[in-house]
DNA sequence: CAGTGAGCGAGCTTCCGCTTGACTT
């Protein structure tokens, strides 16, 4: 029998504690919440003071059974979920589960898995804290009521299986909005102007490059000013010469490891966030999933030994840092190496990677500080009034640069400051070039996934543990894409000033590339004006902030979770019923102008599946016309003959193999048809499918598919091995079928599939459904 | 996986946050 159960919510980390707890002690893991709101309905007795409906979620029930059975013959049961809201709630509820009474319960906490740590939490216990619990409770029916109410709102009066929550609707509210600041914005130009300058100074020749800090908003200026350059003598006038001072970023928290990661290594949010985990489970890194800056005690010395045995004792400089976002509950330490002196890991190379970024930027946040020395030459201009600087940047002391280095999302259009020439006032520089380039104002960014992220903890919204899921939610749910965008040749001017003449010259340069950013379709453009037109409260920025200053009072005790959630209840369902009924459908309909041939009107609108055109009144007796969208086309921008040239589908092309060859749009994009056979158009556009076009794409994917056969059985065709994305598998009909191992997919007959396919453990597993 | 969109009506969809495997064709 044992006398200890420690529950944990992670495996990995029962499996570290039991190795600091002795043998009386037994350490299980709840893996996260145990219990939930009942998935099916609404989940929350409006009635009866908002009574949660709790259940124990459905793929918990053999862990709690488990759990149940382990804990009845222990003599303590030490509940050691995470320090914060969910973390004492999933305690709670544990402890209702397990059904132990209080004297063998006790709860415990520690923020660092280390022995001391430990043995610390085990000689402190304490009691569930109730109050905790109810903010997380509160927090927990919000969000259903939010979610639950808003979501069905908008199948009615917008499109079936959409949804809108207290954060995924900010998010994609982020982005609709930026979207709508770079349609607004208006690009501006103005002629930058750099100088190339030569001198001799201890019998050799010294480059500086210089700029005007001015710049010139017209041509004629920018002309003007290097008319006046021409036959000008340029002279040093002022030197200045100031130390500066660098510091090291904080460790890594969730959100700036997947911005690092996504800046340096250009991984996904989601693919970070997957790496991490082999790292954490394999025992490489601690949690990933942390808002916190804070290092243990323990990673410090490790880390100053480290950095004194690779760099020496000079670059060593311990911090205590401080997290700054808000809402942030600190249960973990933030992301470090589990072991500093381990500066290299097997493994695969982007485990490497990402240990690499983490390596170092935990080393580095205990490192000196760069001494830098900056300087700035002013250089004169005789015949005008102007000056050109020449900036340059020293390191006197390179501190935590040895090994690290914090990436910006803003590409700027400085150029660094390198070393200048050893320069003295009064000099006088040789000018070999002055260039004035005409350069334009840029939008605002879009957002990639990482930056995003950033901006929703800045917000508050969203946890560690929500930030990949909810990025791929919007995405799942269409309001956005993550796309590239070829950037556009665009002509600059540039004015140049080289042996006493004026060159001026028209450039090219490409503007507009981005890559993996965020763009709003148009069912989420519309899904948000929908929600802020009437729900602009919930989609406040604030929205969050403000009811996490209500959860903040109740763990206080200072509130009744009830009352808190009655309060926002009353006045938000009123709104959804009043909406319901007194709203139609919210479709964006825009009128595009009439059809020629029938002198119909022609709408472009977002209909049951997505975005269409419709020709003809919805109301008239005929029937009205319809034709969905292409890829990249939008109903806020499709033009009549763009929308009229969609009904020309589907397309007869001719004949192959004696059946008809057409060309259609369809659900999933489109595609050609052919003996009742459908191949997806990828690469093109379908207007411009032609008969020879069809055949080749035909060809190629029958092509395919042969090579993708491993055997076939000419007594029953229907019956086939095939080689897929996870190896190989039987194919009867359309349904699939597992090889068991020791089979070898090669060499079965006709005989061994149909009895594995008779097998019930090979049985195709029900389909998971998800609408992708 | 595939040709819809109004309407008829049944039955479905949906939230956020805490955790891993099981699973996919």
């Amino acid at each position: 029998m044992i006398k200890n159960l420690v529950i944990v919510e992670s495996p990995a980390k029962a499996r570290t504690i039991e190795k600091f707890l002795g043998k009386e002690y037994l350490v299980m893991s709840s893996m996260g919440h145990v219990v939930d709101l009942k998935k099916k309905d609404l989940g929350v007795d409006i009635e009866h003071d908002f009574e949660p409906q709790y259940e124990v979620s459905p793929d918990k029930k053999k862990i709690v059974a488990d759990l149940r059975k382990s804990s009845k013959g222990a003599k303590t049961v030490w509940l050691a979920t995470d320090e914060d809201r969910e973390g004492e709630a999933i305690s709670w509820h544990l402890a209702n589960q397990l059904k132990i009474s209080d004297e063998k319960t006790k709860r415990i906490v520690f923020h660092e898995i280390t022995k001391s740590a430990i043995d610390r939490a085990i000689s402190n216990p304490r009691n569930i804290d109730i109050n905790l619990v109810n903010a997380q409770q509160a927090r927990r029916v919000l969000d259903r009521l939010v979610g639950f109410e808003l979501s069905p709102l908008l199948w009615k009066k917008v499109k079936p299986a959409l949804s809108a929550g207290r954060v995924q609707s900010v998010a994609v509210r982020l982005i609709v909005e930026r979207e709508e600041e770079i349609n607004n914005f208006k690009i501006s130009s103005s002629y930058r102007v750099i100088a190339d300058f030569e001198i001799e100074k201890k019998e050799s020749t010294h480059q500086v490059r210089a700029e005007l800090p001015k710049r010139f908003k017209t041509k004629k200026e920018a002309v003007e000013f290097l008319e006046k350059c021409r036959g000008s003598e340029f002279k040093i006038e002022n030197i200045e010469t100031r130390p500066a001072k660098k510091s090291p970023a904080p460790p890594f928290t969730t959100s700036t490891l997947q911005q690092e990661a996504s800046r340096k290594l250009g991984f996904s949010v989601d693919n970070t966030m997957r790496i991490a985990q082999n790292l954490y489970e394999s025992g490489k890194i601690t949690y990933m999933r942390t808002d916190s800056v804070n290092l243990s005690n323990l990673a410090i010395s490790m880390a100053k030994k480290e950095i004194e045995k690779s760099y020496g004792k000079d670059y060593v400089k311990t911090r205590k840092f401080a997290t700054k976002s808000k809402g942030a509950q600190e249960a973990h330490e933030a992301i470090r190496p589990t072991f500093m002196e381990n500066k290299n890991i097997k493994g695969r190379e982007q485990e490497q990677k990402l240990y690499d970024l983490i390596w170092k930027r935990t080393i580095a946040s205990q490192m000196s500080e760069a001494l830098l020395e900056k300087t700035n030459i002013d250089i004169s201009v005789s015949q005008s009034k102007e000056k050109f600087v020449a900036k340059g940047e020293i390191i006197k002391f390179d501190g935590f640069l040895k090994v690290y280095f914090e990436s910006t999302d803003e590409e700027s259009q400085e150029e660094k400051a390198g070393v200048l020439p050893p320069l003295e006032l009064g000099d006088q520089l040789n000018m070999k070039e002055i260039q004035a380039s005409e350069r334009f104002t840029q939008h605002p960014p879009r957002y990639s996934e990482a930056s995003l992220v950033k901006k929703m903890e800045e917000l508050g919204i969203g946890r560690p543990s929500t930030y990949a899921p909810t990025i791929s939610t919007i995405q799942r749910r269409e309001y956005v894409v993550k796309e590239d965008r070829k950037g556009e040749p665009r002509s600059y001017k540039q004015m140049t000033l080289k042996n006493d003449d004026i060159k001026e010259e028209l450039k090219k340069e490409n503007s507009g590339f981005e890559k993996g950013k965020l763009f709003p379709t148009d069912i989420g453009t519309l899904v948000n004006k929908f929600l802020m037109e009437y729900f602009d409260d919930i989609l406040d920025y604030n929205f969050t902030a403000s009811v996490e200053k209500e959860f903040d009072e109740i763990a206080e005790g200072r509130k009744e979770w009830n009352q808190i959630i009655k309060e926002f209840y009353g006045p938000f369902h009123d709104k959804i019923e009043e909406t319901t009924e007194k709203t139609k459908k919210f479709s964006g309909e825009r009128l595009l102008g009439k059809d020629p041939e029938t002198g119909k009107n022609v709408y472009a609108k977002i209909g049951r599946y997505g975005p269409m055109i419709q020709i003809g009144d919805t109301d008239s007796e005929e029937k009205p016309r319809f034709a969905g969208l292409k890829k990249n086309q939008s109903i806020g921008t499709i033009s009549l003959e763009e929308a009229l040239e969609l009904f020309k589908f589907p397309r007869s092309i001719g004949e192959y193999e004696g059946e008809e060859l057409t060309v259609n749009i369809g659900r999933f994009g489109p595609y050609v048809r052919h003996k009742n056979a459908f191949y997806s158009i990828k690469k093109e556009d379908p207007s411009n499918v032609d008969r020879e076009r069809a055949i080749e794409i035909i060809e190629e994917k029958r092509k395919q598919a042969d090579q993708n056969t491993i055997r076939e059985f000419k007594e029953r065709p229907d019956v086939k091995v095939l080689k897929g994305r996870y190896g190989p598998y039987i194919k009867i009909d359309k349904k699939n079928f597992k090889i068991p191992k020791g089979e070898d997919p090669e060499k079965l007959s006709l005989e061994d599939c149909i009895r594995i396919s008779e097998d019930p453990k090979n049985a195709p597993k029900k389909r998971f459904r998800k609408k992708k």
